[in-house]
DNA sequence: GAGGTCACG
DNA sequence: ACGTACGTGACCTCG
C-alpha cells in the first residue's frame, strides 16, 4: 500500500487501526504521514517515495504483514468462500463503477429546489399562523412544546426516551384530523427533506473533473452483507412519494444515444425464505408464479383466489414482509392497526399453512444459540453475542437478528455474484454499457440503445442464476432516458 | 457528537 | 413483565 502511495483519505484511519489491532502496534502513523500532503480533490492521498523510503524496511509492508494475520482468520471464521469467491472478485467490479459515476440533471433539480424553497416558505408561514408564534419548524423540541404544551392536541403526549414529545410522521398522522396545523407540517417535513438531502446535495455532489456524480460504496461494513453507499449515498434515492419522484427524473442517461436500464429482482426476500425453508405451499406459490401477497391471503383466510379481498391481501403482504424480520404479534398489530390478539390469529393461521417456516424460525434461532452465529446459504456468518443474553430486550432483538440475517444476507451475497458475473460478461462481449448504481436487488446500467437488449438479456439470465435454487427467481426490467422512467 | 427524523431496500 | 419488525446514511438542532 505504501508502495503506491496512495491511500484515499477515508481509508488512512482504517490503515492505523488494523495494524494496531492484528500486529499489536503501529508501524507507521499514515495518518500523520499522508498529513495534508493529499489532493482531496481527487480523492486521493500523494506522498513522494522518496519520504516514505525514510521509513524503516520492516515499516513498508503494513499490507504484507496484515494479510500474515488476516488469512488464518478468513479459515477459523469460515469465511474463505465468501471473501474468494464473492467479495475478491466484486472489489474492481466496484472501482468500475464508483470510477463510472451517474449523469444528474444539474439544472433540474436546481429548478426544483427554487420551487420547493417557495413551498417551505408558505408551509412554514401557514404553521407559524397557526400556531400564533415564530419557532423554528426544524428543532422538533420547539415544535414538540408548540404542539403538545401551546395547543395540546392530545392528553397523554408519546415522549423519546429523552423525555421530549416525539413528533415523528407516524405520530403525527394519528394527529391530523384534530388540527390542521399538522398537514402543513407534513408538508413542510417533506419539502424540507427533499431540498436539502437531495435538491440542493446532489447538484454540489457533481465531480467538476467528470460532470458526475461518484458514490463511494463499502462492501464490507454492515452487518447482513448488504453493500453501503456514501458520499453522497446513492442507495436513498426517493421513489415513494411523487414529489420525492421528481429527484428520481434527474438521474439521467449518458446521452441521447444511451438509456438507463434497470433490473431488479421480485420478491426476493420471500422466495429466499421460501428456499431456505423449503416450504412446500410457498414454493408452489412461486413456482405457479402467481401473486404472492394474494395467494398466501388466499390460503389464510381459507377464500378462493379470485374472492381475495384489498384489506386481507394488504394483511398477508405484511405478514410476508414481518416474516423476514423476525416480526411479533405486537408489531404485527401496530402496522396493520388491529388488536394484538387479532394479530396473533393471523400468525398462528399462517404458520398453520405454511408449516416449514416455523420449523425454520426455530431451527435457526437454535442454532443461533447454539454458535454464537447465522450463517447464508454460502456461509457468510453473522456472530451474535447476545442471543443467550439474560436480558429479554438485547436477547429478543439477537433473535430477530437471527432471522433476518440470512434472509437478507442471503439476497446480498446473489446480487454480489450476479454483479461480478455481469462486469466479466459486459468486457467478454466487448459491450459499451456500463453498470453505474446498485440499490439492494436492483441494478442499473447506462448503455447505448443499440446494446439495449443485448445487455437485458444478458443482465436477466445472471441475476436469474447467480445462487441456483428450487424457488424460481424472477427479474423485472425497465428502460428509460432516467431513472424513474426505468422503472 | 448525540438525538430525532426520514429517505431507501 | 419485559418492549417490539430488519438493514442503511444524511440533515438539522442543541448542549
Amino acid at each position: 500500500m505504501i508502495a503506491h502511495s496512495l491511500i484515499e483519505p477515508d481509508q488512512r484511519h482504517k490503515m492505523d487501526y488494523l495494524a494496531e489491532r492484528y500486529l499489536g502496534y503501529t508501524p507507521i502513523p499514515i495518518s500523520k504521514l499522508i498529513g495534508d500532503k493529499g489532493d482531496e480533490q481527487l480523492g486521493m492521498a500523494l506522498v513522494p517515495v522518496e519520504e516514505i523510503a525514510e521509513y524503516a524496511a520492516e515499516d513498508a509492508d503494513v499490507t504484507w504483514q496484515l494479510r500474515e494475520k488476516l488469512i488464518p482468520l478468513l479459515k477459523e471464521h469460515g469465511q474463505e468462500r465468501v471473501f474468494y469467491e464473492i467479495e475478491a472478485p466484486l472489489i474492481s467490479v466496484l472501482v468500475d463503477m464508483e470510477y463510472e459515476g451517474v449523469r444528474v440533471d444539474a439544472q433540474a433539480l436546481a429548478d426544483y429546489s427554487v420551487e420547493l424553497g417557495e413551498k417551505i416558505a408558505i408551509y412554514q408561514a401557514e404553521v407559524q399562523e397557526l400556531a400564533g408564534q415564530t419557532f423554528n419548524l426544524a428543532s422538533p423540541k420547539q415544535l414538540g412544546e408548540i404542539l403538545f404544551d401551546k395547543l395540546k392536541l392530545v392528553e397523554k403526549p408519546k415522549k423519546t426516551k429523552t423525555g421530549q414529545y416525539t413528533t415523528n410522521e407516524q405520530t403525527l398522522q394519528t394527529l391530523a384530523s384534530r388540527h390542521v396545523i399538522v398537514e402543513r407540517l407534513l408538508d413542510f417535513r417533506q419539502a424540507s427533506k427533499l431540498k436539502s438531502t437531495y435538491a440542493d446535495a446532489l447538484p454540489a455532489a457533481i465531480w467538476s473533473k467528470t460532470g458526475r456524480v461518484h458514490t463511494t460504496y463499502s462492501q464490507a461494513v454492515t452487518a447482513t452483507g448488504r453493500l453501503q453507499s456514501q458520499n453522497p449515498n446513492l442507495q436513498n434515492i426517493p421513489i415513494r412519494s411523487d414529489r420525492g419522484r421528481e429527484i428520481r427524473r434527474a438521474f439521467v442517461s449518458r446521452d441521447s444515444d444511451h438509456v438507463l436500464l434497470s433490473a431488479d429482482y421480485s420478491q426476493i426476500e420471500l422466495r429466499i425464505i421460501a428456499e431456505l425453508s423449503q416450504d412446500p405451499g410457498l414454493i408452489e406459490a412461486f413456482k405457479a408464479g402467481l401473486d404472492i401477497h394474494k395467494a398466501t391471503a388466499a390460503k389464510v383466510f381459507h377464500v378462493g383466489l379470485d374472492e381475495v379481498e384489498t384489506d386481507q391481501r394488504r394483511t398477508a403482504k405484511m405478514v410476508n414482509f414481518g416474516l423476514a424480520y423476525g416480526m411479533s404479534a405486537f408489531g404485527l398489530s401496530q402496522r396493520l392497526g388491529i388488536p394484538r390478539k387479532e394479530a396473533a390469529e393471523i400468525m398462528d393461521e399462517y404458520f398453520i399453512q405454511f408449516p416449514a417456516l416455523k420449523d425454520f424460525m426455530a431451527r435457526t434461532i437454535e442454532f443461533a444459540k447454539e454458535h454464537e452465529y447465522v450463517e447464508t446459504l454460502t456461509g457468510r456468518r453473522r456472530y451474535l453475542r447476545d442471543i443467550n443474553s439474560r436480558n429479554h430486550t438485547s436477547r429478543s432483538q439477537a433473535e430477530r437478528n437471527a432471522i433476518n440475517m440470512p434472509v437478507q444476507g442471503t439476497a446480498a451475497d446473489m446480487i454480489k455474484i450476479a454483479m461480478s458475473r455481469i462486469h466479466t460478461a459486459i468486457q467478454k462481449a466487448e459491450l459499451k454499457s456500463r453498470m453505474i448504481l446498485q440499490v439492494h436487488d436492483e441494478l442499473v446500467f447506462d448503455a447505448p440503445s443499440s446494446e439495449l437488449e443485448t445487455l437485458r438479456a444478458m443482465v436477466v439470465e445472471e441475476m436469474r442464476n447467480a445462487i441456483p435454487m428450487n424457488v424460481p427467481i424472477e427479474v423485472e426490467t425497465g428502460s428509460g432516458s432516467n431513472w424513474l422512467d426505468a422503472h
